[in-house]
DNA sequence: ATAATAAAAGATATTTTTATCTTTTATAAG
DNA sequence: CTTATAAAAGATAAAAATATCTTTTATTAT
């Protein structure tokens, strides 16, 4: 298992991508995002919708259109994002999948967790989704799966 | 999501379980486990089966026949479990899912992840799985998903 | 207005994960 | 050696996650 599910990382690889495009003011179009980020085209169109529904990205149609992110929107930071998508049970869960862990009535691994969650939590929260656009247009970083870069 | 598998969790759940029967020198029956710690019975059976292949777990067939763990076992480190059932995605993989993300080749939160990945890695090889068997014992903490204990 | 473009929406399909059912094998006790 | 017990193994089923296909709606340019 991965710390995000698929889903989320496609959502995320997107996010930074049409960020960095939107602060050069341009639109990214779907089949534009999924070469770029190497994502199923048609599933991606998906999680961009749902982002889109949920505020976190913006849209037109039309020729012209495609997605982009206002100023705001690239400064909400990443946890946004991985919450719109997986939900809050990485940040608040039981590790151990218990309905009712708490300091209380814990399960053995409680404040293990606690310390765990916290750095994740914190790590998201201190990233933004148009923090790495300097980064991504001098191409020191990369969204693509594949070698083939 | 959570960070781990259901199957991972139930796992984890059960060995501490297991554990602590152990250290007084008890077998577990699945019937027992699967009531302990609130899981469906013929699904822990094949985790179980699992970890017992991968040499986790031991047990005997016939009456009084059940699972137990050797004084070995129970000195192994919990991050044993979690890679014989999940695997190492969660200690090597890139956040991203990026299949060549590396120092060289870096995806955007490469040492946000490093950091993360470390201390996860760090907790589990820190705890053992027969380390929480006194805690258990005492009632302190708690492996049943629901309410009623 | 019309045609072309591009996202939104709805429906369906595939794959993986989670869960269950049935049969077999090993062990212990009478 | 027969019966009861309990895990192992194999087959199947249900649910959730991932992926694709088709139709509709909005926008732009001609």
């Amino acid at each position: 298992m991965a710390i995000f599910s698929k889903t989320c990382e496609y959502a995320i690889r997107a996010v930074f991508y049409i960020a960095q495009k939107s602060a050069s003011g341009m639109k990214s179009g779907i089949k534009d995002i999924a070469a770029e980020i190497d994502s199923p085209e048609l599933y991606l169109a998906k999680i961009l919708q749902d982002l889109s529904r949920k505020g976190l990205i913006t849209s037109t149609k039309g020729p012209n259109g495609g997605f982009f992110l206002t100023s705001e929107m690239l400064e909400l930071p990443l946890i946004e994002v991985v919450k719109a998508v997986d939900g809050d049970a990485l940040f608040t869960g039981c590790g151990l999948g218990l309905k009712q862990c708490s300091e209380l009535h814990p399960c053995p691994l409680h404040n293990e967790f606690k310390a765990i969650r916290n750095d994740i939590t914190l790590m998201l929260s201190n990233v933004s989704i148009g923090g790495f656009n300097q980064e991504l247009a001098e191409g020191l970083v990369s969204l693509k799966k594949s070698k083939t870069d």
